[in-house]
DNA sequence: ACCTGAACACCGTTCAAGT
DNA sequence: ACCTGAACACCGTTCAAGT
């Protein structure tokens, strides 16, 4: 079979989901794809290109629709589940493209701030809550992310009820990790916040 | 010199801060330590082990204190202020923390379940607020991490105006990464939105 | 008890040789 | 043009040997 770039990315985005970006080698990769190790470098440059290929494969996964009719708010709750949506396919890859922050998060931002810009803040008011929305976003990226590996036998789990009390009580809700809700919860705080601060 | 536990993880944490979790290695710290790379299995059993001891020893490093008397905005926003200065002092080592979720966490995730449990805040309430705080922190660390090693030449910075006009315009409010007023502004949403919410 | 050299199985990348 | 084997400088960890 051909070994084209294409098909290069997508086997290094499975292989990211299914065991880490850490597990991820050029070995494994071009044995995974059937080939030689060097003929890899006739199509990625470098592992770290590899990895920029990556994340631009998956953010460019979706579409970043300007919506001029809707509320901000309505706006905002789309573009956060499309970003939602990424996350949920490929968690481990979506955290990628967030930290390494190159091309593929323009899109979205451009977008957020022309959605908020025209629900009447201002540029840097926009900037402020783009970044707080973000932030929001890679955060839970992490949570996800991080958490996956634990699986069962986490710190929560077997902590000592008299030395933390409050975590004891409510160990259920800390271990149920419910990604959409959390993400419901925050668009909530920010949209009331946001216009509440807007004059 | 003697080779305590203690002088290997001081060891590491300075260099992790210096070059980034990724370029410490077994056999870096050994020579920054000017021992046989083998002597420090004396002491930590595993490269991991040695990562979760960095953790451990960066969060404990401050105080997290309950104040009894303070508003649960007070509260939080003095909670927020200690994280604040854990990422700042050490963000990359903060990074590593958060993304390893061992037990450093769990002292402050217990002190600011009591302030809103304080505050009369329900259970699952404040399991929320805690989580989406906590989310949001770990996100601004992210972005303070991922953005250190970029230095000048990031993507916003060598963008095409006619493509992302919003992102060109704001180009300036965008690039000035002022993690404090963030964490302000941050603290604000959440404050208004809680106490908003608070029935 | 504490240290450590040799060895093993990995890793990314360069370079020169193949077709 | 596309592929790839050999080689280089790394990496974490095991094990057995030193003191």
């Amino acid at each position: 079979m051909q070994l084209a770039r294409k098909r290069i990315i997508a086997a290094a985005i499975e292989l990211i989901e299914a065991d880490g970006v850490e597990a991820i080698s050029m070995q494994r990769l071009a044995t995974e794809l059937g080939c030689g190790l060097m003929s890899l470098y006739n199509y990625v440059p470098s592992r770290n290109a590899l990895l920029d290929g990556v994340a631009d494969e998956i953010m460019s996964g979706v579409a970043w629709t300007y919506m001029p009719g809707a509320s901000s708010q309505d706006q905002m709750r789309a573009l956060g589940g499309a970003l939602r949506q990424i996350a949920s396919a490929h968690p481990r890859c979506a955290m990628l493209a967030a930290s390494r922050r190159g091309g593929s998060l323009l899109r979205p931002a451009e977008t957020m701030l022309a959605t908020l810009q025209g629900a009447g803040f201002s540029g840097p008011d926009a900037v402020r809550i783009v970044r707080a929305f973000a932030t929001y976003i890679l955060g839970l990226l992490v949570c996800e992310v991080g958490v996956a590996p634990d699986d069962g036998d986490s710190a929560v789990s077997r902590l000592r009820p008299a030395q933390f009390p409050q975590l004891a009580e409510l160990r259920l809700d800390l271990r149920a990790s419910d990604v959409e809700g959390d993400l419901e919860f925050a668009l909530d705080l920010l949209a009331r916040a946001t216009t509440a601060s807007a004059s």
